[in-house]
DNA sequence: CGACTCACG
DNA sequence: ACGTACGTGAGTCGT
């Protein structure tokens, strides 16, 4: 596995990127695709510059590659669960829109709840990690057969947390059917900003076909909202930094926008640029936007 | 070209 | 009974 890893470093990054290098700019330039991603994302190729590694100390070491000209820095900008705040407005569950209204650590908030701790840091980091497997789930359509692989137990005990988490947030549970309800009469579901993706296989009478059409329809609003939320934060950015020298946007990665800064700029850059990201959208929890800066990619995180 | 694997959010 | 968490892109291998 330890040999995997590294092979796959070496062979898609390490000896590819420089491949890449354009020669009049010294550059790489990526390609961005506004109308493959069903959901509303962007699609990166050629290089795909969305799955630059972060999770190892060696995959880090290639991010670090990423580095901004003589006399200016990198800033990323990234949207502090966006998805899960995504969850709590179209749900409009009172816990959840409470915990981000008080900005709480949302995995041992729930963490608290499904497990019944009498206060949030009274959490054992196993809980927070499954709390943690739950929400990714419930973005994802979750089975409790997945959320039981994922945590590596019983498929009974995943069922059992399932069920603890909508008791104590019935208002999701209640969106998630909804949601299922709405997509099936309609044949399609919508974001917030009303982009549609239609789902003919919700009506399928191939139960496999039928459930992947399900997942989507719950996942969908949430993903395709985030998408909406970035993309009208990159036209605002846009327009402000329209004309302007000292600092120019470079990637977006989903919920995360790099800009090159020139270092006697940082300091007003990051106020606007925060500023700009957390006004793209207006939902029933505040946006939470986490900036930082370095000389490398690396470092900006 | 498809299957498999694995990188990211 | 069915299969089993969403969305992508790229390298490798076998055909």
């Amino acid at each position: 596995m330890d040999y995997r890893g590294l092979a796959k470093l070496r062979s898609t990054y390490t000896d590819k990127l420089p491949e890449q290098i354009n020669a009049r700019t010294g550059r790489v330039h990526t390609s961005y695709h506004q109308a493959v991603a069903a959901t509303g994302r962007l699609s990166s190729t050629d290089p795909n510059l969305q799955n630059i590694p972060i999770r190892t100390a060696e995959g880090r070491r290639i991010r670090q590659a990423f580095v901004a000209p003589a006399g200016h820095v990198l800033i990323a900008a990234d949207y502090s669960q966006i998805e899960l705040r995504i969850m709590a407005h179209l749900s409009g569950d009172a816990g959840l829109l409470d915990a981000f209204a008080h900005d709480r650590d949302i995995h041992q908030a729930t963490a608290a709840e499904v497990f019944g701790a009498a206060s949030p840091d009274q959490v054992t980091a196993d809980q927070r990690r499954a709390a943690k497997a739950i929400n990714f789930g419930l973005i994802y359509g979750m089975s409790a057969f997945g959320l039981a692989r994922q945590l590596g137990i019983e498929r009974g005990a995943a069922q059992k947390y399932v069920d603890l988490y909508f008791q104590r947030y019935p208002g999701v549970k209640r969106y998630m059917d909804e949601t299922r309800a709405m997509a099936r009469e309609q044949g399609f579901i919508e974001t917030v900003f009303g982009r549609r993706l239609y789902l003919p296989e919700i009506s399928s009478r191939n139960a496999q076909m039928r459930q992947y059409a399900e997942r989507s329809a719950i996942n969908a609003p949430m993903q395709g909202t985030a998408a909406d939320i970035i993309k009208r934060a990159m036209i605002e950015v846009h327009r402000w930094l329209h004309g302007q020298p000292h600092a120019r946007l470079m990637m977006q990665v989903h919920d995360e926008l790099v800009l090159e800064v020139a270092e006697d700029r940082v300091d007003a850059v990051l106020q606007e640029l925060r500023a700009h990201m957390v006004a793209a959208a207006e939902l029933r929890v505040p946006l939470k936007v986490e900036v930082g800066v370095g000389r490398n990619w690396d470092e900006a995180h």
